[in-house]
DNA sequence: AGTATGACTCATT
DNA sequence: AAATGAGCCATAC
């Protein structure tokens, strides 16, 4: 990892870190085009966390500025779980689309190439 | 303070 | 291959 760029904290127990934060960070990262899911950022940020609290940071993302990039973030079968979240719904797709994922039933197609994960990526 | 509830995932049946 | 159960842990009530 270059200078300067740290590698983001992982869960302290022992103070009361922001787990939040971190996952807004990481979400921040995901290059426009790419994609990335729930459990890859949990388990980027530490096994200890689990995929359900990563949604949940999702859920309070859109009170925060900088803006998360919440519609790149999937579950692990390129399925638009989240959707229905957005304001209004389809713009999820709206979003990801523009951004030149295909997107037939609320999964990206070709997921797979698409997919961006914050353990090899950031490292 | 205890229970319920998720934008999830994995192992087992 | 589809359904089920369990682990996960921070909020909400």
């Amino acid at each position: 990892m270059a200078a300067g760029q740290k590698k983001f904290p992982v869960n302290d127990p022992s103070k009361n870190y922001s787990f939040f934060q971190d996952v807004w960070d990481v979400v921040r990262q995901i290059p426009k085009g790419r994609v990335t899911t729930y459990g890859a950022i949990a388990r980027y940020l530490g096994t200890g966390s689990s995929a359900r609290m990563v949604g949940w940071a999702m859920n309070n993302s859109f009170i925060i500025k900088p803006a998360v990039p919440a519609q790149r973030v999937v579950n692990r079968n390129g399925m638009l779980t989240g959707k229905m979240h957005f304001n209004p719904p389809e713009r999820m797709q709206q979003l990801l689309e523009k951004e030149g994922m295909i997107i037939q039933n609320d999964t990206i197609q070709n997921f797979i190439d698409h997919f961006w994960d914050p353990a090899t990526e950031l490292s």
